[in-house]
RNA sequence: CGGGGCAUAGCGCAGUCUGGUAGCGCAUCUGCUUUGGGAGCAGAGGGUCGGGGGUUCAAAUCCCUCUGCCCCGACCA
């Protein structure tokens, strides 16, 4: 392609509204442009990248032997009512009339559709098992659309939904589907985690989400540096060390004046202690009873997730105020301790494991010294030790195998096994060899496409721009020209590389623009292609064109008699990684 | 939906407090020079200052109101 027949349009400037860097640089490098709030036209730029994404996805997902289809995106609201989502949904469904009135909405998800359109054509169980698939445009009316593509409210999404006889059968499509996913992210070249999503209400390895890590990822992760384990920091469990240390007292307990130091860091200070010797005990709203104290080493942290499923805790999660602590327990927030506490108490494991350490006295300007469990706090017993704090790096993993590390991601994909929810509503069933009508088993496997083009430049970018991973590189190799306009040498040149290139099957962009060369290499390197040959009078006199891969430091000569065969291996290379 | 902020040329901003001819940089167009890392000079075009209402001799500026957008929280591909 030649830039001046393609349309390219860079900004030099990011407008002041994009806020993270995927976004910057999708407007920056005239890939998109918004229309309104979370709605963004593809340039052609942009455009290139998507397509890309797309066909990797459509290619595993042909391999893995799903079938693909495509539904509207208006759906009728009859289908939503009968799975009673019309009324569930809520206001992030756009809901539209046509003009005799009649109710229909933008489609956030095709489980409806899928599903009406299999038990009309699946009769019979020989037929099973089936995973049909698309590449939809959905619309979900986000309250608070933001990030540009990362979270529009028009996006598009590769969405699967497999119909089987049995949760067997459907236990062994999500497998499959999980390494298509896996499949998937390796070849658009992302680093990325399958990560156990919540899995509370099904059971079973019911559910993964898999995201890209980046640093400006919205969730945090978990994950073992000895095995695939990976999941939500929210949601891993920090199970109780074997070795419960001996708790015998040791230390006299010891009441000493902390005037003023209310922090755990100011304690720690203070006392000239390190924050694994103090606990921390924060108070929330009971179930049962007004307040509960949940207690965590001090430089632990509490996860409310986990907290919030206790029994004890009211649900949802509810800090005390300053004003409730006071009146119910005497003190200040930052004097509270455990002992001698007038409200239940529920201790993480790593805090009971600790002696010697230093609590709140329940009294202002006071905290204890010395303290152990067994001697200093009533009813101290097994179910008083609970898992509530926040797993953190070098904890061992929940699965046994090497410790964790924490890095953030983007969830860009997420697989579910769904069971019999919609068939169910909607009816679906086939006849089995017993020909007896049977109810559908159903999964169903997500990827945020227009997402992951956001996501894979949170990954992978620098101070000059986008880095594109070779597979999805809107052009593989840029062309730029010093002085063409002038040298017929340099012209000639270019035009021979830019065909011979081009007949290798290799996507070249030829920047035959009459430009400055700084605003020539600035375009390419925010636009993020991989690897650029500048040719120019001064190489040519020698023989020689220049190569740079994008995040090479330095440019290197290469004759010009293999500079074709040279770009072309770089490339294949490149593919392979 | 709660809390905070913004709206002036395609983009980035100043001007608003203290009312008095609408500005700067980049981009765009013309001409000349320049040409291996966002060029120089000279000139040009481009604005109902988000909309509506009010105060005033006079409103980008003060008051009321509406709208749009951004950021922080709970959801999600």
């Amino acid at each position: 392609m030649r830039v001046s027949q393609f349309f390219l349009s860079t900004l030099k400037e990011s407008p002041a509204d994009a806020e993270v860097i995927s976004h910057q640089l999708m407007l920056r490098a005239g890939m998109i442009r918004r229309l309104a709030a979370g709605l963004y036209t593809w340039m052609p730029m942009g455009l290139r990248t998507l397509r890309k994404v797309e066909n990797i996805i459509r290619e595993e997902m042909n391999k893995s032997g799903a079938i693909e289809v495509l539904m509207p995106s208006i759906q009728p609201a009859e289908l939503w009512q009968e799975s009673e989502r019309w009324d569930q949904y809520g206001p992030e469904l756009l809901r539209i009339h046509d003009r005799h009135d009649r109710e229909f909405c933008y489609g956030p998800t095709h489980e409806e559709v899928i599903t009406d359109f299999v038990r009309k054509e699946i009769r019979s169980y020989k037929q099973l098992p089936i995973n049909f698939y698309q590449i939809q445009t959905k619309f979900r009316d986000e309250i608070r659309p933001r990030f540009g593509v990362m979270r529009a409210r028009e996006f598009s999404m590769k969405d699967a939904y497999s119909f089987h006889l049995n949760k067997e059968c459907l236990e062994r499509t999500y497998q499959v589907m999980f390494t298509t996913y896996q499949n998937i992210f390796t070849r658009l070249g992302l680093e990325f985690r399958a990560v156990e999503a919540d899995t509370g209400s099904i059971g079973g390895n019911a559910s993964h989400e898999f995201h890209v890590l980046a640093e400006s990822g919205e969730d945090a992760i978990a994950f073992s540096n000895q095995s695939d384990y990976a999941a939500n920091v929210e949601l891993a469990p920090v199970y109780k060390p074997h070795n419960t240390t001996d708790t015998q007292s040791q230390a006299n307990l010891e009441k000493i004046a902390t005037p003023d130091q209310h922090s755990i860091e100011d304690v720690c200070n203070f006392l000239k202690i390190k924050a694994d010797q103090v606990i921390k005990t924060l108070v929330v709203k009971g179930s049962s009873s007004p307040l509960v104290a949940l207690v965590v080493r001090g430089d632990h942290e509490l996860n409310a997730v986990k907290a919030q499923k206790l029994p004890d805790v009211a649900d949802p999660i509810e800090f005390a105020s300053e004003k409730e602590i006071q009146e119910e327990l005497g003190c200040k927030p930052g004097s509270i301790g455990p002992l001698k506490l007038n409200c239940p108490v529920l201790i993480d494991h790593a805090a009971t494991a600790l002696k010697d350490f230093v609590c709140g006295a329940n009294e202002d300007g006071f905290h204890m010294k010395g303290a152990n469990w067994q001697r200093d706090f009533e009813n101290f017993d097994e179910t008083t030790s609970v898992d509530i704090r926040k797993i953190v790096e070098g904890d061992p993993s929940p699965d046994g195998k090497g410790t964790v590390q924490i890095k953030r991601g983007i969830e860009v994909g997420h697989i579910f096994q769904l069971g019999d929810k919609y068939s169910q509503a909607l009816k679906a069933s086939v006849l089995g060899d017993d020909s007896k009508e049977q109810i559908l088993t159903m999964g169903c496997y997500g990827i945020g496409v227009t997402r992951v083009v956001a996501a894979a430049i949170e990954q992978n970018f620098d101070e000059y721009g986008i880095i594109w991973p070779q597979a999805i590189a809107p052009f593989e190799i840029s062309l730029i020209p010093i002085n063409m306009k002038k040298s017929t040498q340099v012209q000639k040149a270019c035009e021979r590389l830019y065909e011979e290139i081009k007949q290798k099957a290799i996507e070249i962009l030829f920047d035959d623009r009459d430009l400055r060369v700084g605003l020539l290499f600035k375009d390419h390197e925010l636009i993020g292609i991989p690897h650029r040959i500048v040719v120019s009078d001064r190489g040519l006199d020698n023989g020689m064109i220049e190569y740079k891969g994008r995040t090479d430091k330095e440019a290197q000569q290469i004759s010009i008699d293999n500079i074709v065969d040279f770009v072309e291996e770089k490339i294949k290379n490149s593919k392979s990684n």
